[in-house]
DNA sequence: CGGCCATTTGACACCTGTCAATGTCTGTGG
DNA sequence: CCACAGACATTGACAGGTGTCAAATGGCCG
């Protein structure tokens, strides 16, 4: 399609807005201090002076939280294209942890970079903050569906919602996409417990909905997944509004 | 305490940061129009072109998502001294409704005016940003109390960090607090059935722990409610805390 | 080969939802 | 003043969704 190799981050952003050539390069050059951390490891990230957000240009991270009980809870997964941290620059860091779910590779972006590119291209400004604010409202989504939703939807809308995050980046589309989550994963996304998660899996691909397996996700009937879900993706495309 | 009547947003704000007089004063100006809304009718507050927001200056409110089945998810309240759709204002807003859940009184801040307000003091606009962070933090903590607490620590948790909120703006302390909330409410919110809250209350009411009863809370026992709810204020993040 | 991790499955308990009925209080209208 | 409706709270009986415990299987890697 592209003739020029773009960075999943510039894929996200132009599928959101036409970025111009200017835009296109400072966006770019945010990608210069290329950082690897390895799969389990945790990134400490907590609300010390955080001067950094990443850009993750491949594999997973998931940000959760832990309690007392050594349960867990993941509150969003971040995956190519996506920010990690970027709201600890912006704002102020909540408490979160982030676990690198395999290999990563990632831009680290320093807070005077960012910042100086928004003033240079306030365009480029507005697309991060859509790319922060699509976060947000996966995390409100997100609640409404363990809070709402039984355990076969909140998979569903779980997996369908990844399908979609990942095909704005090129790495799935209607048919499925490759997955490193483990079922532990999903637990603790979900609010379940791993060996519910197994049950719920097996009969969504009994169902000849969805087949979770070896590491890929196959959608083998997009539409009644939908349905199951309740899934409307309005959530997520939020173009609009903010450019006009 | 003090000799000015202070507006609970104030008072909220410099429980985080001393304000100058300058401040306080820019601060108190952003209060000028002032609205009322009845109970129960609800603010329709979708993602159109918001250019307002409002402070809360006395009522409660709650903002939810419906979903298609009918069953509503309560994401957060909004009580005095709180902001309603500052989000909507810096970013864009995602699709909450909002109801008032007592009539309520709040004034209503133009976009102008609030970014106005931040040029001209730079330390009020981190305040409020702190505030800002302070309400997502505790969207993220509701998400891990859904998905990894039982009900009765859900519900404990969910009074104490009420009553910390209400502490901050003088609406409460460690006996109890004012709350006009129904039992439905709570099952909104915590994701549970109005008739489990009932079971959920009556237990912790016969443990000695909280007492829900015509519009009033009262901590029996607050440390044991603490315990029980493994309750960690950290992420309210108040400075200063007023319930030490 | 021998661990370790992830997955899978079954049995069973229990937390929580659903259904249904009753009680209480408030406001309204006769 | 009483009758009545409506909203909320309360309680019991019952069913069902999920968690917990335990064990077996299979793949991967040192």
């Amino acid at each position: 399609m592209t003739s020029v190799e773009h960075s999943p981050l510039t894929r996200k952003l132009s599928a959101f807005v036409a970025l111009s050539q200017v835009e296109l390069a400072v966006l770019e050059r945010l990608h210069q201090r290329r950082r690897t951390f390895v799969a389990r490891r945790e990134m400490v990230h907590q609300g010390q002076s955080a001067q950094a957000a990443y850009i993750l240009s491949g594999g997973w991270v998931c940000s959760y939280k832990r309690q007392t009980d050594g349960t867990r809870q993941i509150v969003d997964f971040q995956v190519p294209g996506d920010f990690l941290g970027l709201r600890s620059v912006l704002l102020r860091t909540s408490d979160h942890s982030f676990e690198p779910i395999v290999d990563i590779e990632a831009a680290e972006v320093m807070t005077r970079d960012l910042l100086e590119a928004f003033a240079l291209t306030p365009r480029l400004a507005t697309a991060i903050l859509w790319a922060a604010s699509r976060d947000e409202a996966m995390v409100v989504e997100h609640l409404v569906g363990i809070g709402r939703r039984d355990a076969d939807a909140r998979m569903a809308h779980f997996l369908l919602e990844l399908g979609s995050r990942l095909a704005l980046v090129g790495m799935g589309g209607k048919d499925g996409f490759d997955c490193p989550l483990t079922q532990y994963h999903l637990a603790d996304t979900l609010g379940l417990s791993a060996v519910h998660v197994n049950r719920v899996l097996r009969q969504l691909r009994e169902n000849g909905l969805v087949t979770f397996r070896d590491g890929h996700v196959t959608f083998d009937d997009y539409g009644g997944l939908v349905k199951l879900a309740e899934f409307d993706p309005a959530y997520l495309d939020q173009t609009g509004p903010l450019l006009k």
